[in-house]
DNA sequence: CGACTTTGACCGGCGC
DNA sequence: GCGCCGGTCAAAGTCG
């Protein structure tokens, strides 16, 4: 009775998030709301912006000609001046890269003196500067990632030899080098980076016989198999590929992002179907299930459900692992979620409840001197139990992106506009597993226009990759803050249309600004703030941004470079993050790749994005 | 007609 | 053993 009486409230109010929104008797009712949807998204200052823009000039300028020549020669000067940033960007992230590494060469050696990597230090710096050459700063910094192509070679051979100065994300790109990096590319990617094999390994050197090792065979299994949920497996049609899966009683990971979006889902590049709604328990709003159609077989699962407390809230949980190409638009989100989930896995193996959150300390162990380890207890507010972000699944060990920038307001000053990592110990009580946060939120809601885009999680994505195949160690509680890129509310298809809306802008430098500036916060600082225009962002810390303003320019490509080694700067040491500009860097993430038609990575991505995520969208 | 959503029923896990 | 609850199935309905 309750059910159906709150089902119908629900339905009224909360829509069942519908990716269609055209079936069914509640279709009607998503319909509206679409068309409010739509319309506000056409309302949208942002969003509409490229287009009114482009008709006001024509309006105003007779001649289209006229208007579109002086549009071209404005982009082409503002390409010029991008390039000009680039450079000036380039050149500030190595030295900022150096300075980086040799802090965190020391680290590194106190935290992890035995390891056979180790011996790869020396060469790491040369690494490093020749990958980063090629890639144009998609250099990550000391990325323990680099360390899983080896592991490719040598699986399982070293858990987890963080080494220092390598690049996960160059070794990602290069592996994915045609961008498709679908979910199952990424734990096959994890596998093969050695993220999923080497964890476990890591982790039972870390922890024997905790809970961890389950989590472990779990993963191990979820790399073999390819995600497969217990009780899916059995009832799906796939059915039957893991029995090894149904018995190990470790829950599959799922990687939770709490989003403001109007839309009734969010956009991530994939292919849903909806599959079942239910009202879950404590919370009015309704559940709905959706299934990855891209591929028959997929085992992604994906729950909706609105944030009973804050409506607007959008909380979109991700189970499973893709065993097909995703759409570069896609394969943000799917990496995004595979490495949290990873991360999660391996971080609940190696934390323990005991143990530290303190983050350096456990971190410190399990991660071979990554740590990612704010101790900043301040953002607990952040961070959001499993139970109440994803009350259908207390037994799953669930990581939380929080792209709420309501989370950002209250970030502290340490982490506001950096992404974040910091470790906490979750309690036990509330779950049997660890869960974590990411936080991505802007600082400034009011940006919410500027097109976010999974792009960024993508970055996101690598980053926590990095960790975990560090093997990450830490711990339940994570967060990644700031991460303007990440506008909190972009709503998914704004995505796509905020990607094109900027590309199509004649005036790109407009659009670009506006990108930076969300991403930049309220930076501050610098030629950039002036450059990008007057949005101001309330809650960020400026401070913290100082001289990292120079990263925010970065190319995005970059920027995703430089957050992992944000991160794993922030792993080193929190001090160290307070005062690099990494965690400026990490912000500088936020720019969408695909949105900008330029990008410095070889990544063959960016050029794809934009054409998947329009054709997706 | 196919693709998709809706929705009640069913199943299994978990706690008492 | 029972009931609750999350999660899924599958028939029915909707739409293009």
């Amino acid at each position: 009775m309750k059910a159906e009486a709150m089902m119908t409230v629900e339905e009224q109010r909360a829509e069942p998030d519908s990716a269609g929104g055209r079936y069914g008797g509640m279709s009607s009712v998503v319909k509206a709301e679409d068309r409010e949807k739509n319309q506000q998204r056409n309302d949208n200052p942002n969003r509409s912006s490229p287009e009114q823009k482009i008709t006001s000039t024509s309006e105003q300028d007779q001649d289209p000609l006229k208007s579109a020549r002086s549009e071209m020669g404005e982009v082409r000067e503002e390409n010029q001046r991008l390039k000009t940033y680039l450079d000036r960007i380039m050149k500030d992230y190595k030295t900022l890269q150096m300075q980086f590494f040799d802090i965190v060469k020391p680290d590194q050696e106190q935290q992890k003196p035995s390891e056979d990597e180790a011996m790869t230090n020396g060469n790491d710096d040369k690494q490093r500067a020749e990958e980063s050459e090629e890639l144009v700063s998609l250099s990550l910094g000391r990325s323990p990632s680099s360390q899983h192509s080896e592991k490719d070679d040598e699986k399982n051979k070293s858990p987890i030899s963080p080494r220092p100065g390598k690049l996960l994300f160059l070794e990602n790109i290069s592996k994915e080098q045609h961008l498709d990096l679908s979910l199952d590319c990424k734990l096959s990617d994890a596998s093969t980076t050695g993220l999923v094999e080497t964890l476990p390994k890591n982790n039972n050197d870390n922890s024997k016989g905790s809970p961890a090792t389950s989590f472990e065979d779990h993963q191990k299994e979820e790399a073999a198999e390819t995600w497969s949920p217990n009780k899916v497996l059995k009832t799906m049609r796939s059915g039957g590929d893991d029995e090894v899966s149904q018995q190990n009683p470790v829950k599959k990971a799922r990687v939770s992002v709490r989003a403001r979006c109007d839309a009734a889902t969010m956009n991530d590049g994939c292919q849903w179907r909806k599959y079942g709604q239910k009202i879950a328990k404590g919370n009015p709003c309704p559940r709905a299930y959706y299934r990855c159609t891209v591929a028959p077989s997929c085992p992604v699962r994906k729950q909706v459900q609105r944030c009973a407390e804050d409506m607007s809230i959008l909380i979109t949980t991700y189970e499973g692992t893709h065993n097909h190409p995703l759409p570069m638009s896609a394969t943000a989100m799917a990496s995004t979620t595979s490495a949290a989930a990873a991360m999660l896995l391996s971080g609940s193996s190696s934390s323990q409840p005991g143990q530290s959150h303190g983050t350096s300390t456990t971190i410190g162990a399990g991660l071979h001197g990554l740590n990612f380890c704010l101790p900043d207890s301040s953002r607990s507010n952040q961070f959001y139990l499993p139970s109440s972000v994803m009350p259908s699944a207390p037994a799953h060990p669930t990581i939380t992106l929080d792209l709420t920038s309501s989370n950002l307001s209250s970030a502290s000053s340490t982490s506001s506009h950096f992404n974040r990592f910091s470790s906490h110990t979750f309690p036990s009580a509330t779950s049997r597993y660890s869960s974590t946060s990411l936080s991505f939120s802007s600082p400034d809601q009011s940006d919410n226009n500027l097109p976010m885009s999974w792009a960024n999680n993508g970055l996101l994505n690598y980053a926590t990759q990095l960790q975990n195949k560090n093997h990450t160690a830490y711990q339940p509680y994570l967060q990644i803050k700031n991460n303007p890129s990440l506008p909190q509310q972009s709503l998914p298809d704004t995505i796509a249309a905020a990607t094109k809306a900027i590309t199509a802008d004649p005036n790109f430098q407009s659009a670009l600004a506006v990108a930076l500036k969300s991403i930049i916060g309220n930076g501050s600082s610098g030629a950039v703030a002036a450059t990008i225009g007057d949005h101001s962002h309330g809650a960020g810390d400026s401070n913290s941004f100082g001289h990292k303003l120079r990263w925010s320019t970065e190319p995005f490509s970059t920027a995703s470079s430089l957050l992992p080694q944000a991160l794993q700067a922030n792993g080193c040491s929190s001090s160290f993050l307070n005062r690099s500009s990494l965690s400026s860097q990490l912000g500088s993430f936020v720019i969408p790749p695909p949105s900008l038609p330029f990008s410095l990575s070889k990544r063959p991505a960016s050029p794809n994005d934009n054409r998947d995520r329009t054709n997706l969208l």
